[in-house]
DNA sequence: ATCTATTGATAAAT
DNA sequence: TATTTATCAATAGAT
């Protein structure tokens, strides 16, 4: 709602950023204020600039006792320190916020976000950097890819050698009981024609699955293929 | 901003005051979270409903730590510090930490490497991920170059039309002295000649430095210029 | 800080 | 509660 329209990622520009800041800010404690007003609800707004300023708001005018009544689900720790170690939190929390900024840079111009200020070289250096990243993302992808199509290929040629098994157990079947089972027979041989078909790389994962539920064979082993292949 | 103006004062009507509460809280935080992003800022958000129901956002993920800071800035101007100071600046460390073990990974994996556990799709998103950054410092570099070329004209221009003016001038000079300096002016054409040829896209130094020298020019602008050219 | 074109939020209806 | 729509409010960019 303004002049343009913008996506909500950090704002590079620091003026910009401050600017809108200030804008935002007196918008939204507005609107809490217009929510605990309109709908009787009680809001607490802490608002920390990202240069450390606090803005708050409560409609309660009472931050400590909506801070309390937000804490009533809170439980307690207990450790019993002397004053001296805040020193060392502190200076722990010191540099953990300093590895944090430098990293956050970093990060952003790796992201190829706010590159002003960088000289060429430091441009180069960093899309040789990225085309480097790029290589190794993508090797990894392929290497991924061409394990899983050798795991399908595998799996595929198991189900089938298990077909083929079964295909010849079934003629013995026949054989042995040729005045009975015509009708049951030929199913059979209808299913494992859907069986070589799609043996190999198996792209589609419903021809091997109604296969072994006709062939009765639901065995665990076999349920786990359908359902990688399904995924 | 809807179907009519409404005045800022409660709800009477209580179903319309539960729908009013749940799209206003919806569009606070929402607002909230957007100032947190566009801004770096840190938010913290508390609402009780009037029916004493809690909704809340944190911009840094942990009210606590938030609610922390915000006492220790209340509270930090006036009084000296019990030992319960230990505990804001623990969390902090501790969110602190959390965000760098979270953004070294990101990290890492955005320069390629720890790329395992990673799914194809992981893999496809971070290889975008880094094509788009490419672009970006690409674009970026484009750009510098393509200012500093433009520059580079402009200076070269410049160079040209003063060395003009300087030939005419010893043109003129050369007519007032006829008899003396016939040796010294056939040099002068030389130099205006080489000028003339590189003139537009001074893609080559030497040219210019040169002329300077012979016409005994070496004055401050100029000098400037081809150290930039040189490098 | 002020202005204003535009987007975004939302009141009322469904 | 979700969706739709007509309006009003917030604000991005310019000044």
């Amino acid at each position: 709602m303004g002049r343009g329209k913008i996506v909500i990622q950090r704002i590079d520009n620091s003026t910009n950023r401050q600017v809108t800041f200030s804008k935002r800010r007196k918008g939204l404690i507005k609107k809490a204020k217009e929510l605990a007003i309109l709908c009787d609800a009680e809001v607490g707004l802490v608002i920390f600039s990202s240069t450390g300023k606090l803005y708050e708001y409560a409609s309660t005018c009472n931050m400590k006792s909506l801070i309390e009544r937000y804490k009533y689900k809170e439980e307690h720790q207990q450790l019993l320190n002397p004053e001296s170690e805040v020193k060392i939190w502190q200076s722990e929390a010191e540099v953990l916020r300093q590895q944090l900024k430098n990293l956050q840079e970093n990060h952003r111009q790796l992201l190829g976000e706010q590159l002003h200020g960088l000289s060429v070289k430091d441009l180069q250096d960093l899309e040789n950097q990225l085309e480097m990243s790029l290589q190794g993302v993508r090797m990894k992808k392929e290497q991924i890819l061409t394990d899983e199509i050798q795991e399908l290929k595998r799996k595929g040629n198991l189900i089938h050698r298990e077909n083929m098994e079964l295909y010849k157990v079934n003629l013995i079947q026949q054989e042995n009981m040729q005045p009975y089972k015509v009708y049951g027979t030929t199913n059979v041989v209808a299913a494992s024609r859907n069986t070589f078909a799609t043996c190999g790389i198996h792209s589609e994962e419903d021809s091997s699955v109604p296969v072994h539920l006709q062939l009765s064979q639901p065995e665990q082993h076999t349920y786990e293929t359908s359902v990688r292949l399904t995924k």
